[in-house]
DNA sequence: ATAAGTGTTGCGCA
DNA sequence: CTGCGCAACACTTA
């Protein structure tokens, strides 16, 4: 569930609070969300000092002395900066840094740490595959990267070779901003729509970043997102009146996902 | 009490 | 290129 606007919170407190630490030591709970041995994981990143923390898509990009640890949290998950002797229950993979603190990473269903040695990021086929930041995208290059794109509008923006960022729980009102249908195909968008789809993109994302990010994803202190239900248009709202004309939002399955729309505001043009 | 739904990613196959 | 189904593990809801 942390997508996009959850990622970039979680990047900029760690780097407020993390930058010019130290990593004293390293603990793997789980060794199957590495992509390296444990030993190796734990051998690069013990000693290291934190440089900074940034985003690509859904990944957070911890940089440091000796190599970039990679995190994703999957389906969902949290990162705590907790006192090194309160930890919490669970915990996947753990560092141990300075001033007594630990950095407790956690996911419920996967999620992903890699080690990758310093100077080795573009050997590394994960974030390699990253398309752009989906915040950092001109309307210009929006146009380039659906030039020539065949298939539907809704699988097109989750896929993250072409745009890093979008997830499942924020497209549904993405849509219904640009009032798109999911499975509108991208050979019928118009111009117009195209610039809607842009706008609609980067304001639900800020507006949820402005706010902290969702309320069922915590900090590092574990303090919930201000972007709470009341926030969502459409987005699992099946049954409940469209904000913009009354009529009840629909809940439709589209390919592996579900996706939930006005049928009115949002209908299929083909 | 059992089963289904839910988020993400990469893979293999048509 | 595109679309599909699958697998990975935990927890909530019908």
């Amino acid at each position: 569930m942390p997508e996009l606007p959850e990622i970039v919170c979680r990047a900029r407190e760690m780097n407020e609070e993390l930058a010019g630490r130290r990593i004293r030591a390293v603990a793997v709970k789980q060794p199957k969300c590495l992509n390296v041995p444990v030993a190796e994981f734990a051998r690069g990143l013990s000693g290291a000092r934190v440089r900074g923390v940034t985003n690509r898509g859904k990944w957070l990009f911890v940089d440091t002395s000796s190599g970039h640890l990679l995190l994703n949290l999957g389906m969902g998950g949290e990162i705590l900066l907790v006192p090194s002797d309160d930890l919490p229950e669970v915990w996947r993979v753990r560092l141990d840094l300075d001033r007594k603190q630990s950095l407790s990473v956690n996911f419920w269903w996967f999620g992903y740490a890699h080690y990758i040695a310093a100077g080795r990021l573009d050997e590394h086929s994960m974030p390699a595959a990253l398309g752009p930041n989906v915040l950092d995208v001109s309307l210009a290059e929006f146009r380039r990267l659906l030039r020539g794109r065949r298939g539907a509008v809704k699988p097109f923006l989750l896929d993250q070779s072409n745009l890093a960022g979008i997830g499942n729980a924020y497209i549904h009102d993405i849509l219904f901003r640009a009032r798109l249908h999911p499975l509108e195909p991208l050979t019928s968008l118009s111009p117009k729509a195209v610039r809607r789809l842009h706008g609609a993109i980067a304001k639900e994302l800020r507006r949820s970043i402005a706010k902290g990010g969702a309320f069922y994803e915590v900090d590092l202190h574990g303090h919930p997102g201000g972007f709470r239900e009341t926030d969502l248009l459409v987005g699992y709202r099946e049954g409940k009146p469209c904000p913009a004309c009354g009529t009840p939002v629909v809940k439709i399955k589209t390919g592996s996902t579900a996706s939930f729309l006005c049928p009115r505001c949002q209908p299929l043009s083909g």
